[in-house]
RNA sequence: GCGCGAGUAGCUCAGCUGGAUAGAGCGUCGGCCUCCGGAGCCGAAGGUCGUGGGUUCGAAUCCCGCCUCGCGCACCA
């Protein structure tokens, strides 16, 4: 049992002895202000309205039924409207450093999700260009969220979803058959919406270079054709653009992401979908199901039965379907593959298409969940470079990369930047100043504290391996700046158990800040290698516990947790 | 117009799911290097938590109205 499960469970003792509700559950906090003592409970305050007394007279109660020396406290008080301050004994806190130093990597792991399946989606951008920095946002969100359910027991499936048939497909391959067709000579001007992007340009010199330049004629056919928004005439040159450019973007993707240090155990095609004939089975089901209507020649599912503003339709009149067919059947197999929880790390721009999946895969009928799939939503990237907001279109082909960001300013502090807020929050990544700041770099402030303490221990000469908790005496921690320390040490399964919960890796970031300043603070304050022999012992077991729990946050967010700098 | 998100220090943002005197980084101002790394530490200034109501012991946090900004509202993806 650590401290704070030990004081709850004789707070509840106490409260049910002076006649509390069995329901009782009395709530510890940590006080904002040191001074108010290790740990806060408001129960009294809870337990006015049903015992019809004066909350202080209650904290008085309840702590004279208190068992003090059973929960390890050394001191209450009552303060302010009826909260109890407790505060521990000068061991009694750092004793929780054990676990640290014995669990090690493991340290902050639960087996909470018993292993169950849960399919982790983001990315999935659509091999039409570099990957930007609102995929970079989303890489850098869906793989800490991966790692943070990992780390809360679940079996993880990292997956990417993309579009390799459609509209946007057709027009890379025409961009494609047109920026060749201009180094063969014909003078044609990419297409309305088509991509202009640089990239498209070598892509074509690639191409030529692999496939031999198509003669003019062809080109200049083809070319015509598309001006007319028609395909071109020759179907399989075109196919193999199509192909050709899919295939060099996907592998142009690949190596941002593994860059970003980011693995996919899963990549699904939608093309599948149509060859493997899910989506034909979907509609059917569909229609069997009653819930579609014709209209306009078109096929509608009525997705206002299912909570959807308004119906949506299938399948178009000239026959294709509507993207978001296939993107019900691609959710279907989420499910059949058995993830009884499916979360989708999306842009904003997204949240349009959240209530039409979830009513299409309502509509099946199969005894999908109301709420599935999840959606974790993060707001837009604004870039800011030279003063000026970098405008994104890909069509345009101006904008930031994620290989750009991370040539710029490194891997871990575009992950860090990328997590330290909300995603409910709007970013604003100014490139200038991310590299100009990159000295007193929040992340680098992180690092920095973990290689600090990893120099003691080289300094020191000593395998942090030699270090344990055996025999260690624990009250001599304790200088204020040890014991917040120790504080925040022994506050990271909680965080991180949180932070899994909300699906919000920015508590972590946040918690690494805070405690690195702690780190910083005792690092400066105190001296380890020299002090007397218990001193030094006590201090390389708090070095050792915080340079562990450091790596292990920095771990779940993807950032690396260097030695020494 | 409707939906989602945001509005907290000069700037960028936290605020642990309702607690005590609202925090951090950057920026500004002022201090600290015989010391395991100064890539650091200490201090100061800086706030009507957009706004008006409500809920209760207690609200930045929950509910309603209004204002401002972003995103979305196709037989595009």
């Amino acid at each position: 049992m650590t401290p704070d499960e030990l004081l709850r469970a004789e707070l509840t003792r106490a409260a049910l002895a002076i006649g509390a509700p069995d329901s009782v559950a009395p709530a510890l906090e940590r006080p904002r202000d040191p001074a108010h003592g290790d740990w806060a409970s408001n129960v009294a305050l809870t337990l006015a309205k049903p015992l019809g007394k004066k909350p202080r007279e209650i904290a008085e109660l309840l702590v004279a039924k208190l068992d003090l020396a059973a929960a390890g406290v050394s001191a209450t008080e009552i303060a302010g409207p009826g909260f109890i301050n407790f505060r521990l004994g000068a061991g009694a806190h750092a004793r929780g450093l054990a676990d640290i130093l014995t669990l090690g990597s493991a340290y902050g792991r639960t087996t909470a999700g018993q292993g169950a399946p849960v399919n982790v989606e983001f990315v999935s951008a659509n091999p039409t260009g570099p990957l930007h920095v609102g995929h970079g946002r989303q890489a850098a969100l869906g793989d800490a969220i991966s790692a943070l359910l990992e780390g809360a027991g679940y079996a993880v499936t990292r997956e990417f979803y993309y579009n390799d048939a459609g509209v946007q497909i057709e027009n890379l391959a025409k961009s494609l058959w047109v920026r060749v067709a201009q180094r063969g000579g014909v003078a044609v001007a990419i297409p309305e919406g088509g991509y202009n992007g640089e990239y498209i340009k070598e892509i074509a010199e690639r191409f030529v270079a692999e496939h031999g330049m198509p003669d003019a004629a062809t080109l200049a056919a083809g070319a015509a054709s598309i001006v007319a928004q028609e395909r071109p005439v020759d179907a399989a040159l075109f196919d193999a653009m199509r192909r050709f450019a899919v295939a060099a973007l996907r592998a142009e993707q690949d190596l941002d992401l593994k860059a970003f240090g980011v693995k996919f155990d899963v990549y699904y095609l939608e093309s599948s979908l149509y060859t493997d004939g899910r989506v034909e089975e979907t509609v059917g089901m569909l229609q069997r199901g009653g819930h579609t209507f014709e209209l306009d020649d078109a096929l509608w599912l009525r997705t206002t039965d299912f909570g959807d503003d308004k119906d949506r339709v299938m399948r178009k009149r000239d026959g294709t379907y509507t993207y978001f067919v296939p993107d019900v059947a691609y959710h279907v197999t989420k499910w059949q593959r058995g993830f009884r929880r499916a979360i989708n790390v999306q842009g904003a721009d997204h949240h349009g298409t959240t209530a039409r999946v979830r009513a299409g895969l309502q509509a099946l009928e199969i005894g999908v969940p109301v709420g599935y799939p999840d959606y974790v939503l993060h707001q837009m990237v604004t870039v800011m470079r030279g003063g000026e907001e970098v405008k994104i279109s890909k069509r345009a082909g101006s904008y930031v990369t994620v290989r750009d960001l991370i040539d710029e300013v490194g891997r871990d502090a575009v992950r860090y930047f990328f997590l330290m807020r909300k995603g409910d929050s709007q970013l604003v990544f100014d490139v200038d100043l991310a590299r100009s700041q990159s000295e007193e770099n929040p992340v680098y402030y992180i690092q920095m504290a973990h290689a600090r303490l990893s120099g003691i221990f080289r300094v020191g000469e000593i395998d942090p391996a030699t270090v344990t908790a055996d025999g260690v005496a624990w009250d001599a921690l304790s200088e204020e700046a040890e014991r917040e320390l120790v504080k925040s040490l022994l506050d990271y399964p909680r965080l991180v158990a949180g932070a899994a919960e909300s699906l919000e890796p920015h508590r972590v970031a946040a918690w690494l800040l805070e405690t690195s300043r702690q780190v910083h603070l005792w690092y400066h304050k105190h001296h380890v290698l020299g002090e007397p022999e218990h001193i030094l012992r006590a201090r390389l077991a708090l070095a050792k516990a915080a340079r562990q729990t450091l790596a292990n946050g920095l771990l779940l967010l993807g950032i690396s947790a260097p030695e020494r700098m």
